[in-house]
DNA sequence: CTCAATAATACTCATTTGGAGCATAAGGAT
DNA sequence: ATCCTTATGCTCCAAATGAGTATTATTGAG
């Protein structure tokens, strides 16, 4: 195939890839994500680092990244998305600084290594998304956000995009009535962006002002990592419905208590214990060891596996995740 | 956010952004892609181009390649993947090639124009996976390539590798008698890749021999377009499910058979006509307009459009394709 | 003008799935 | 022994799903 001369051609405009990882653990039941600490100029970020000629693949460039940053060596591994550069980065450095993509990874590690490296730490990814935590009823942080929400949408230009946005807040926000999607995480993320809530906003000159309303809008970080652990966070909370994604997270025997947590974790939401069960076992999805566990504080668990035929058996082998009416989706 | 001197650094590890459209139209029943004809030194190919800098964004440059090859406009766009370039492509002009980035998208519009340029063509897509339209039941295709997927397995290295291949055969071919899950279509392409089944396996390299065994692996396409096509039915065929993108390839008013052959079209399976009804009624997805059509052959079918308000009132406004015993999944 | 062919539409029925709650079992702590 | 805690098992019912059958409204052949 003689794509010689078409590739020569085309080298003219060149572009940096910026490789992104949202590396995932969940410990004590809650979900983490890698970060490397704020320092002076700058906030926190996730590893990352530029594809460089050295490296075999994208993910391979990614996987040495993140050990070089934080020593941690990575399992699971998906891409997620490649982000342009002038829909949201700001053009600080000059025009030539204008030309970078980044392309999104999400890693998921089962014993994260405790402070692995300095200036690494897990950290919780609920700090970065406050209203994303339905796990104890609503988030309280939601009542401060919904009249910056409302206000946005009855600010707009004409009566279609005041309709427009009317309907983008109550699909993404579940704004009258409607029922809470956990998998629209983006897409709050950026409606929370346009609205001015996040910081990162007001340093890419989208929204004009001083910064956002104290203590609502999470924790920013760094140029765009935070809208990519927002993709990463949907990714995962939309794969583990038909996918077995969790059993990446979790080490080769656990409790099916210690399954429904991590699913609980990723999803935020609390899910009804019997049921969970029942969909676990008639899935097919784990088997027993034989083993139990005492450190449970009550009566003894069995100790389960994943079973690896259940990708045979099934189409779809996952946990769908549907909320309790209990303590999910219904009050605090 | 003082990012100027690292992005600075990081502007010598220089890479081609390639941009390539996967534009879906479904006409007479058919699911169609764009393509620009095989010319003397090419195969058939997706239409492409750089990512440069007069794009003001990724989504932009790629609307701008496909129109000025093509004179197709396009709606609904959706990016893919990114693929990187050592795992898959050929180093043919020499070293300096070998940073070439393929980011993928998937566009879906509603009215194809007929031949809009010189050297275009709308094509069946099962042109290039006729393993992939189990419409009429079976492929027979399908029993072409069996033997050569087996003896790939069989002639594992090790006892482990051995497993793992059948392994992949089944979950993928759905060989031993399994269900077969037409979402796989990425999957079953690399398997086909692997096994030498795709004359892109030689052509890249990947596969020594002189080429495949004829008229079983579909057509081939320029560099990975094939891997990209694959990648954008898969998408699309686990997206109608969950989200309502059916209807970015429907005209504004459409009869439920309509809609119905054009999920089958994608899904490459046969429904049940009077479950899928059922479903489409119940999800709320459509409404009626009041018209009715004539040119049906028989009784005259309502006419209906799509209803916006669903996307408030389901979490997953999807099309669930569950092919009937009848002809989807059973004998031809 | 009647009848066959073709689709559209309506309805039935059995089975499965899914949400919710309750009962019982088996440990540890006091 | 009693209580607390968690694991596990089971029931009930409503909704969703798969499959099949019946009826209705056109077109077109004879």
């Amino acid at each position: 195939m003689n794509r010689g001369p078409r590739i020569r051609e085309r080298r003219s405009e060149a572009v940096t890839a910026d490789l992104t990882a949202v590396v995932v653990a969940v410990t004590d039941g809650e979900p983490r994500v890698l970060t490397l600490d704020a320092t002076a100029g700058e906030l926190e970020r996730l590893p990352s680092g530029p594809f460089e000629p050295r490296h075999r693949t994208l993910e391979q460039g990614l996987r040495s990244w993140v050990e070089s940053q934080t020593r941690q060596t990575l399992g699971y591994v998906e891409q997620l998305y490649t982000f342009g550069d002038r829909d949201r980065q700001v053009p600080s450095a000059g025009a030539e600084a204008s030309r970078v993509l980044s392309i999104g990874y999400v890693a998921l590690v089962r014993e994260p290594r405790q402070s692995a490296a300095e200036g690494v730490a897990w950290r919780d990814w609920y700090r970065y998304f406050p209203w994303e935590d339905w796990r104890h009823g609503r988030p309280p942080v939601l009542d401060a956000i919904e009249p910056s929400l409302r206000a946005w949408a009855a600010a707009a230009p004409g009566p279609g995009e005041r309709r427009a946005r009317a309907e983008r807040l109550a699909v993404s926000f579940a704004t009258d009535g409607g029922a809470w999607n956990e998998d629209r995480v983006l897409e709050r993320y950026e409606l929370a962006y346009e609205t001015g809530l996040v910081a990162e906003a007001y340093a890419d000159g989208a929204v004009a002002g001083q910064g956002p309303p104290r203590g609502v809008g999470g924790e920013p970080m760094a140029g765009d990592h935070r809208r990519i652990l927002a993709t990463a966070i949907a990714r995962l909370r939309g794969k583990i419905k038909y996918r077995p994604v969790v059993f990446e997270l979790l080490p080769p025997t656990f409790t099916l208590l210690q399954l429904q947590q991590t699913v609980e974790a990723l999803a935020g939401l609390r899910l009804h214990k019997p049921n969970f069960r029942r969909l676990v076992e008639q899935q097919g999805l784990v088997e027993d060891t034989g083993a139990v566990t005492l450190g449970t504080g009550g009566r003894p668990a069995r100790l389960v596996r994943f079973r690896r035929e259940a990708l045979l058996e099934r189409p779809a082998p996952g946990l769908s995740v549907r909320a309790t009416r209990a303590a999910g989706s219904g009050g605090s």
